[in-house]
DNA sequence: GGTCTGGTCAGCAAG
DNA sequence: TGACCAGACC
């Protein structure tokens, strides 16, 4: 937490700059609605702000106008965003705009904010205040230890499913009482996984309590417990908080909803049943101003809990809000927003919303069909490079977004062939890394001692000769004499069948934690304990011992966390080693670090690095040329969600997500044959493609090659006419590259009417039956007799008019 | 206790 | 096709 702000009000910082400025100045430049969604006070407000519609501009906008009325002070606003750089740019736009005193807000994430309030009511809890935050590998790794104990069948009670099962029952605010209490009354039959469950689930948590220790779940869901259970505490962040607004309405999940209303103070639940204990004392003072933001056309992350419900229903649970629209918007060109309009516009029972700029029509969406994916890959690339020639796009105003991450293989091969420079957002996280997560599971286990995951995590890490065995026998006596691991290994000599060698080296592992604990409890910071773990562990020399370059990428990433952690030091003079550890738990993001691995030093001039990524995570973003890769029924669509519509409704709303993110340019492409896992398949189209308006798609290739081909025709006659007839398909990766399909010039295209005979070059004689489009985008339908009837794009195919 | 091999699985992902 | 994990083997 920058500043260490935790203060209940803000302190009349000495401002140099003018910290009240005047609020009229923060209207200029707003449109009507911005305007009235600044102005608006009172009631619940409700902004639904489309793709590009100055979404964060009127956030920050609001936030300022409210300290510049004296409306608010900042110490009593809370912005609750998703990511912590949504939360950071938010404070950062903030200050700009009222200066220092914007230090005093809570601009953060649902997680960051709730951890801040149990850390501070840490005793209500019965939690040490240095308690551990897992992630979700920590809790995967506690559940398998749980499954183990409760002799679960890994084949029938995967230690995944059980804990996806539970974190999805957090999301809902279903703890294992009122689970096991639901799974008991449950009808047999399902009921034998649930029962297994609510077990599993009950001793989980039993678990996470005695480690002192919280998922990523509990952070909300304990909240939110807390806040309900003793309103002495929820009426001091209510009173405390009069402002509460929220990013990406339509991304909550329940938890995060019952939080919001927590917060905010609005006593009536769904269904009017008053809160209870809150409603006496909410009497006392009026309600906080609550409002969100978001767009339900924007909601992709249905599979993480997200109920789009909320939005929907935002004015049936608050019954006197106020919504406004936001829909011109600031980014793209009309053609895009057209494009994308008409796409989410099949989604039945939307609120309608119509995106619109008054920055011209721009480009035709170019759209391209490739024969598999190496030539689409090839075609983005080729693209990309051409528009740097004609208009001097550079690389870092491109990215290329795909629908999974296993997508990005095929591209990175070709534009590292034709040596484009590139990123691929997403990959393996740095704190996920496993010398970054070893490292920091000894700060948690000297911050925290009962933590038994992250202990045993690095009980033999570096190897010091204490296996499964060893572990499995203190884990017992642990058991027994109902402790913690880390208490247990505090007294090995009682623990039955160790050897003696065992007991030496869970000796001395025992002694080295608790000099490294001393250490910390000197005021030792982040940094001084996290060289003493490496060095007195020997972690970093055998790294360096090694000859394995992946070793001295390891060396660079530790190195890199102890800059963090120095850096942390800096900023933060009074933050211990469990306040290091509470922002190491709540950034996740790669990019928050810069990555050490450039070897290649210097970018050039600053052209910038094309950009791969996957749909979900360029929400949020923008980009001046943007390619829409593997639009194919199966890719995207994903095939999983074919069969259902709710998940094809997301699916739809991904593609909004996409097609919105584009400023001037927009690619579209498919690969009529994609390898998935190891074998080549074949994708039709994907839907989301025939939703586009046909007069804004300029078609640079209609056709795959097989499908010239099974309509008979062979590659299409070339530019001298004197093409070979027949091609076989290229055998691709890396068969021929160029020209798979030229399509003849415009005026080349026979014009053809119903009821004209024609010639084909394989399929022989047949009668035009119907006619779509005109000039070099003309589609025939023509019937060959016993060879059937065909679509065939002219431009593409051998017909010739008789 | 450490290493090798074969079977399995494969969707998006913030904190 | 390739990455990762569990059980078999040295």
């Amino acid at each position: 937490m920058p500043g260490g702000s935790d203060g209940e009000l803000p302190s009349g910082s000495e401002a140099p700059m003018p910290s009240v400025r005047d609020p009229e100045s923060l209207l200029v430049g707003l449109n009507p609605q911005q305007r009235e969604a600044v102005l608006h006070a009172g009631g619940p407000l409700l902004i639904v702000a489309g793709a590009g519609s100055g979404k964060t501009r009127v956030l920050t906008h609001r936030i300022a106008y409210l300290l510049a009325t004296r409306r608010a002070r900042a110490g009593e606003i809370l912005a609750i965003t998703f990511t912590n750089k949504a939360a950071a740019e938010m404070r950062e736009r903030v200050e700009v705009l009222v200066g220092p005193p914007a230090r005093s807000m809570w601009v953060s994430t649902f997680h960051s904010a709730c951890v801040r309030i149990l850390r501070k009511e840490h005793k209500t809890l019965g939690l040490r205040s240095s308690f551990s935050i897992y992630d979700s590998a920590d809790s995967l790794k506690l559940m398998t230890m749980v499954a183990r104990e409760l002799d679960l069948d890994p084949k029938k009670y995967p230690p995944k499913v059980l804990i996806s099962k539970i974190s999805a029952l957090k999301d809902e605010l279903v703890d294992p009482e009122t689970f096991a209490r639901g799974a008991g009354t449950e009808a047999e039959g399902a009921g034998e996984f649930d029962s297994v469950l609510a077990q599993a689930y009950a001793r989980y948590q039993a678990r996470l309590q005695q480690a002192h220790a919280l998922d990523f779940d509990d952070l909300i869901m304990t909240t939110v417990h807390l806040l309900q259970a003793f309103p002495a505490v929820a009426e001091h962040y209510r009173r405390r908080f009069r402002h509460v607004l929220v990013d990406e309405y339509q991304d909550t999940n329940h938890a995060q909803y019952m939080l919001v209303r927590e917060l905010a103070g609005i006593a009536a639940r769904p269904g009017g049943v008053p809160d209870g204990g809150g409603a006496d004392s909410a009497a006392q003072f009026p309600p906080g101003e609550l409002t969100v933001v978001g767009d339900a056309d924007q909601s992709i992350y249905a599979f993480r809990g997200a109920t789009i419900r909320n939005i929907v229903e935002f004015e049936a649970d608050y019954p006197n809000a106020r919504t406004i629209l936001l829909e011109q918007n600031y980014r793209s060109t009309q053609n895009i927003l057209s494009a994308a309009n008409a796409v989410i516009s099949r989604n039945t029972g939307r609120k309608r919303k119509r995106l619109w700029t008054d920055s011209g029509a721009g480009p035709a969406i170019v759209g391209y069909v490739a024969d598999n994916e190496h030539e689409e890959a090839r075609f983005v690339a080729e693209e990309i490079d051409r528009l740097g020639d004609s208009d001097g796009v550079r690389p870092g105003d491109v990215a290329v977004f795909y629908r999974a991450n296993a997508q990005s293989r095929a591209l990175e091969e070709v534009l590292i062939r034709v040596g484009l420079p590139y990123k691929v957002v997403g990959g393996t996280r740095f704190y996920e890394r496993r010398e970054v997560k070893d490292a920091v599971a000894y700060l948690r286990a000297i911050a925290n001692p009962d933590d038994d995951v992250n202990l045993r995590r690095i009980l033999n890490v570096p190897k010091r000769g204490l296996g499964d065995r060893s572990e499995a026998m203190v884990q017992a006596f642990a058991e027994r004499e109902r402790m913690s691991f880390g208490a247990a290994l505090e007294r090995v000599e009682e623990v039955p069948g160790l050897a003696t060698r065992a007991i030496t080296g869970l000796r001395a592992f025992a002694t080295m934690m608790s000099d490294l604990r001393d250490l910390a409890a000197t005021g030792a910071g982040p940094a001084e304990v996290l060289g003493s773990v490496l060095d007195r562990t020997g972690y970093l020399a055998e790294l360096r011992a090694s000859d394995d370059p992946q070793d001295a990428a390891r060396v660079e990433n530790l190195s890199e966390l102890h800059a963090v952690a120095t850096e942390f030091e800096a900023s933060e003079p009074e933050g211990d080693l469990a306040d290091f550890l509470e922002r190491v738990s709540l950034v996740a993001d790669s990019d928050q670090i810069p990555s050490a691995d450039d070897g290649d030093g210097t970018p050039k001039v600053d052209q910038g690095v094309v950009t791969l990524m996957t749909l979900h995570t360029a929400k949020g973003l923008e980009f001046p040329v943007v390619f829409l890769t593997g639009l194919e029924d199966g890719t995207f669509p994903h095939i999983r969600s074919l069969a259902d519509d709710a998940q094809l409704a997301e699916e739809r709303r991904l593609a909004y997500v996409g097609l919105t993110r584009a400023r001037e340019r927009l690619y579209v492409s498919r690969a009529a044959v994609r390898t998935s896992w190891g074998m080549p398949n074949e994708f039709p189209a994907s839907r989301f493609l025939d939703d586009l308006p046909e007069e804004l798609v300029d078609w640079r290739r209609r056709e795959s090659s097989m499908a010239v081909l099974r309509a008979g025709a062979g590659y299409g006659s070339g530019y001298g006419g004197s093409a070979p007839k027949k091609r076989p398909v290229p055998p691709s990766p890396d068969g021929p590259k160029f020209g798979s399909a030229t399509p003849r010039p415009a005026g080349d295209v026979p014009s053809l009417a119903i009821g004209d005979k024609v010639t084909h070059d394989s399929y022989g004689l047949g009668t035009v039956v119907a006619v779509e489009g005109a000039g070099p985008n003309c589609v025939a339908k023509i019937d060959f007799g016993s060879d059937g009837t065909k679509r065939l794009l002219l431009r593409y195919s051998p017909v010739t008019k008789l």
